[in-house]
Formats: C-alpha cells, sequence, structure tokens
DNA sequence: TTTATAATTCGTCATATAACGAAATATAGC
DNA sequence: GCTATATTTCGTTATATGACGAATTATAAA
C-alpha cells in the first residue's frame, strides 16, 4: 500500500503538447548532434527569435531540452541525464522516428551551413533589421 | 541510394496532437483492457458523446486507435497490429507512462462501473435528454 | 418499409496557441 | 559606470482547437 501521488498524467500532457508542434518537433532533432544557441536555430529555422524562444521555452519545460547561459549565448541542448523518464523515452521515440526523415534531413543540411558561419556574424545580423 | 521519400515527419506531428490532450490520453488508456464502445467512453468521461466521437476520429487518424462497427455499436481499440512503427511505439511511450498513474486509475475505476451496466441501458439513457 | 437508436457530422462559441515586432532584461567588453 | 548585443517578455492578431446541442446517417428490430 502506498500514498504516492503518481502525477506523471500532468507530465505525459506537458510532453505530448510540446511535441505537438512542427517547428518544436524541428528544434528539437536540430539538437543532436550537439547544443546550439537560440541565434544559430534562428537561422535554420528562418522565424522571429521571439517565436523560437518561446519554443525552446515550451521543451524546457517539458523536460526534453536544458538551456544553459553562455556567455551572451543560450545552449540549447537535450536533456539526456537530467531528465524524467518519461522525458527520457519520449526524446527516444521522437528522433528514432525523426532520425531518417527528410525534412529533418534538410534542416541539418541547412545547419551545417549555418554552423560554417560565425555566431557573432549571425546575430548582429538577425538583429539589424 | 534511394528515392524513398521518407515522411514520417507529418506522422509524427500527427501522432503527438493526438496524444496532446488530456480528454484524448484518458480515452485511449480506457482501452487498455480491451474494446468499447462510444457510449461506454462517454459515461465514464461524462462529455457529450459528440465530443467524444471527435476525438476518438482522431486517435484513429493517427492510427492509435481502431474503430470497427458492430451492428449498431462501434467498438475502439488499441491499433496493435496493423499500425505504423511510430504509432506502436507511441502507445508504448503512452502505456508505460501512464499504467499507474492516479487519474488513469480512477477512470478505470469507474469504468469498471460503466461495465456493469448493460450498454443499450447506458446509451438510451444517453439519448433520452 | 417503418421506427428506434448508436454514432457521426455540422454550426457555433469560447479558449488556446503560434506568429510577429517592440520593449525589456542580462551579460561582455570598453 | 556605459555601450553593444543575445535573449526574453509583452502586447497584439490570426488561426486552431475543444466543447456543446441539433441535425444527419446508418444499422437493427418491428
Amino acid at each position: 500500500m502506498t500514498n504516492y501521488k503518481n502525477n506523471n498524467f500532468k507530465t505525459a500532457v506537458t510532453i505530448a503538447k510540446a511535441l505537438a508542434d512542427e517547428t518544436r518537433l524541428r528544434a528539437l532533432m536540430l539538437l543532436a548532434d550537439g547544443p546550439l544557441c537560440l541565434c544559430q536555430i534562428v537561422e535554420v529555422l528562418r522565424l522571429a527569435s521571439s517565436t523560437i524562444s518561446k519554443h525552446m521555452s515550451i521543451l524546457q519545460q517539458a523536460g526534453l531540452v536544458t538551456g544553459r547561459k553562455k556567455g551572451r549565448w543560450m545552449h540549447f541542448a537535450w536533456s539526456d541525464g537530467d531528465s524524467s523518464p518519461e522525458a527520457r523515452q519520449a526524446l527516444d521515440w521522437i528522433n528514432g522516428t525523426l532520425r531518417n526523415d527528410d525534412q529533418i534531413g534538410r534542416d541539418r543540411q541547412r545547419l551545417q551551413e549555418v554552423l560554417a558561419i560565425e555566431p557573432e556574424q549571425l546575430c548582429r545580423k538577425q538583429n539589424q533589421n
């Protein structure tokens, strides 16, 4: 007999909602090979930085992604170790499902181009409009 | 080299969207022990039958659930065998995550009461308001 | 064929969500 | 301290979604 309050339900809904958006899935999959800063994700997905920031916040709240401030830059990464088992399983599912997807492949290709640009130059370009 | 068009992305988004709703997760988990007809799900979740019908349709489109007409009744069940691997993995994830959840447990308990009532009586009650 | 009824579809409303640009915040470098 | 700048927060707008009841559809029984 246990009094343990099993609250996986809220967690699962939060995770599923976080995954239920094309932009967030693409952003999540961009992190497959390592951390990225916001402006790099912005450059690949071609959306406003405020929009991407909100999306990353939702992914963080679901425990799928960690965001660490390194100087002026935020480094977003998959939350492998320190996340809930539910989040880790969800990451496995998404990664297994989308690893070979075409859209994700195109995004990764564009990421390679973006990685060739200095991050500083990238952000300056984005903020000068 | 392959020309195979890998379209998992749309599939994954559809599945994640299907899972991103409390009512749908509860309905999905109600099917853990076997098929149910619409009016039974309606009785447990206490929502309008049109609402539940829409939810089940979304779960079906995502490949998570099958609906078979048996006479006047629809029998909804997990789509174990004939679904996409993505859907099956998603089902595994959700089932593993929510199997011991409190909310899901309460729903199952109520399902036991509902299963004690004849389906015919159940539906008549629902349609006479 | 007519009637009853389980489920679905349709029309409507209220709420939630995603997008943007502008303003605010926080950190690095001077 | 001040200035530049990467990111976040805020306010707004358009679209998506979930709920309901009424109308429709499809099947069983009479």
